[in-house]
DNA sequence: ATTATTAGTGCTTAATTTGCACCAATAGGG
DNA sequence: CCCTATTGGTGCAAATTAAGCACTAATAAT
């Protein structure tokens, strides 16, 4: 470990908060990170930070070293990333980040046919919901629903993202199958919410042809897909979720879709992310395995929803264009 | 060392040519740097250079490659100078770069002060009378002649550049002593040349206050200055050179200012230049050790030509300011 | 007051790198 | 045309370096 890894050593340390997380994340000792970042300063001949043996925090000098640490971050990963693009076969390291519930339902199965057909490659996935840099963090593709923003992001179209408005028996039973939107506004329900992004607003089209929208009556926010649909399931509330995150529970009954007169609107779309419109190999290879597992006409998961393409006014749809 | 150190690594070798040349540059054997690069590409998974046993040439990937190192070492350059602005007592090391003469004649002088004042600090002097990269090699201060150009960086001004016409005895016995700018155009002359200037026109303001210039007849051009005062002590030409190159030649009379009438114009100014506004305290402390042997409000070279303040022009001249 | 967790340190052990000797290839000079 | 000098590459032993372990001091939480 010579200056510029100490650079990310102490990037690491800033960012998991302590010596100790990051002997453990990088399973070495403790005494390890101690010395190196004592070699750093020495390096430097300034403190980069304050150490009060229970707590760490950043000197002056520190916050500016950091900010030439994710500069540094970045380079290297941008440099790796150049020298893949000559790579005629995948090797390596494909790192991928995705939405968490998208990743443990469809990315999963395409690593594991993925890593079948490439053995040597090395896979890391990371699960998470919030902004990831992907640039400074080095990642090759991600996954994410909504709408691209990142402009300096090459972010591709996979899938519609139509969604559905669930409740189980119980829940019909117990309030009575709704018939229409005003009734649906008094109900019960559940809906995904985290940091930016609450999702208790329903957009559709009415009978006039009309862009519409009206409010949910959120009894439950939370910030996973998978409660999401458990909760449906209790029968305590109704959701509105995406057709992706549902697998078979509507074909056993476990959900009924409700209020399919309504013409809904699509939440977005399924993107692969990728940090530079030029794609190693590897990347490309998975996007592949990715589609095998998507579908590339109509996305699997809307498979499992008896007559999908009936309800919601996806008839009256363009059809998504072959992938 | 480690992935950016054989990233740097293989950009000496692109600036120096052979893996040898870096070898003996950094006093370790051949084979170390063969197995560092060789280990770089295969963490890289992409040749990086072309060998022919003979001679080495960058590939594709290489030169892509080699682009990021260039980043990479600026940046760890800003690194380690932002810490440097921490310090409160001079420490590590000075890397100074001058234009080759000056350095010979008034920074070496100023680097035995320094080193004697403060024995722990490490001076590194590059003579180069080329541009050179400050910022992305870590230069802390440079000396030059001229105006500043390039607008990244600082440029302080530490004395004016005056010019003198000069001839040895021999010269002037040869061809009498030329006592107008038209004989003196037909005389021989040495010229201060490289790349990309040639200093053969010499500018001035005439009888009428006016601003003119008229065209020597080099016949002899190098790029040395200290080439050009021999040249005019042999006796062949005479030089029209900086009062700044000159010792005691005219002082022991090997040299004599001729034309001391034309009133000569500045050619540039002496410039301190410093990557960036903020500069640590060691090479602020080394400004004051230069200023010491430079001369405050009169540069100690124009006290070694008897009278010359009254030469050329120089007593309608503004004084310069005081440093 | 006690416990658990933090960062720091000296010493032994393990890993890594370096240097040396040698090889193959090639450009330049006689 | 051959010979010499210099280039980069490789295997192995030596030297340097880093890592791990055991322990200390300090502090926050219980």
């Amino acid at each position: 470990m010579d200056f510029a890894s100490r650079l990310l050593l102490l990037l690491e340390v800033k960012e998991l908060g302590t010596f100790a997380k990051v002997s453990e994340y990088r399973n070495v000792d403790r005494s390890v990170i101690s010395k190196q970042i004592a070699r750093l300063e020495d390096e430097l001949g300034v403190r980069v930070l304050n150490r009060t043996t229970r707590s760490l925090s950043l000197t002056a000098a520190g916050n500016e070293i950091i900010a030439q640490a994710v500069a540094l971050r970045t380079l290297l990963n941008e440099t790796k990333r150049l020298a893949q693009n000559y790579h005629s076969e995948p090797k390596g390291k494909l790192k991928i980040t995705s939405a968490s519930q998208f990743g443990r339902m469809y990315v999963q199965p395409a690593i594991i046919e993925f890593q079948r057909r490439f053995p040597q490659l090395d896979v890391e996935l990371r699960l998470d919901d919030r902004v990831v840099d992907m640039v400074g963090e080095g990642y090759d593709i991600g996954f994410r629903f909504g709408d691209p923003k990142d402009s300096t992001l090459i972010a591709r179209k996979l899938a519609r993202n139509r969604l559905a408005i669930v409740a189980s028996p119980e829940f019909i039973e117990r309030y009575g199958m709704p018939k229409t939107i005003d009734e649906l506004k008094s109900l019960p329900c559940a809906v995904y919410a985290n940091d930016g992004l609450v999702t208790d607003t329903l957009h559709y089209t009415n009978e006039h042809g009309q862009v519409a929208s009206f409010d949910l009556n959120p009894t439950f926010k939370v910030n996973d897909t998978e409660m999401l649909v458990s909760a449906a399931e209790s029968g305590n509330v109704f959701s509105v979720i995406s057709a992706a995150m549902l697998n078979n529970q509507i074909l056993e009954g476990k959900l009924i879709p409700i209020l399919t007169d309504v013409a809904l609107a699509d939440f977005g779309a399924l993107y692969a992310v990728y940090p530079h419109r030029d794609s190693p190999i590897k990347t490309r290879l998975f996007l592949e395995a990715m589609k095998e597992v998507i579908g590339s006409r109509v996305p699997v998961w809307e498979a499992l929803i008896p007559n999908f393409e009936t309800l919601y006014g996806n008839a009256s749809k363009p059809q998504p264009a072959l992938l």
